[in-house]
DNA sequence: CAATCATATTCCCATTTCGGAATATGTCAA
DNA sequence: TTGACATATTCCGAAATGGGAATATGATTG
């Protein structure tokens, strides 16, 4: 069995970059179908199917306007993300005392890793 | 092209339900293969291809122990997606006000969606 | 060195994914 | 109704995914 569907997973849903644009775009406002096309530089039919993608999995909602639709990032969607990746905030601090360490082990520290 | 590499994004990486498992269980503390194995009821190739992914974007550290190897979750690597998620913060309470005005609209609120 | 435990890698395969091009559907205006 | 605009869907091909089975590498013990 390969990946997850996409259309049943949000997590998998926003592993696409595009659909992260699309859904970042949303955030603010609902757009035109032709607006996220120019805004993204994508072709058109590229951002309805990823629209889809993102309406099959409730992450954004759409409203027709006449010849044109409406889209709208579903913010509510997105927490079970936000909650999963938030588990870890616990262990940040834990492992931040290691970062630290290792930090004011090396003084210099322009040389990272280039 | 096809899917992003899911060596090279978090986002991807994090898309398999198996290794946010894994991601999970090596948060606390680290842990053996079969430790892993075990806790997941995988079988030890899988555990170990997805161990494979989750190291190469830097989800996860690995130490060897004699014979063993342990693995341990790289927490500060998750910080990127929790940012991203906690972009789309500043709209939940936005549209939490939509949320709440749907509630009120429907005072006997056992109907929700079994 | 041989045997064994622990983990990693390879090979094969069914399935999915995304982009591009073409086409279909839907809606409004004249 | 015809035409134009906005969006959706279908078909195609190349690439990638994850599981299973088999095998390879690594390390320890006798």
């Amino acid at each position: 069995m390969p990946r997850l569907a996409t259309t049943s997973d949000v997590f998998t849903a926003v592993a696409e970059p595009r659909r992260r644009d699309i859904l970042v775009y949303l955030a603010p406002r609902e757009q035109t179908v032709t607006a996220i096309v120019k805004a993204l530089g994508a072709a058109q039919p590229s951002v309805s199917k990823h629209l889809k993608v993102l309406r099959d999995v409730g992450l954004v909602e759409a409203r027709r306007e006449g010849r044109q639709v409406l889209y709208r990032t579903n913010v509510d969607a997105l927490r079970p993300l936000h909650d999963w990746a938030a588990v870890f905030e616990r262990f940040w601090r834990h492992q931040l005392s290691r970062v630290k360490e290792r930090a004011e082990r090396a003084p210099s520290g322009k040389g990272g890793k280039p």
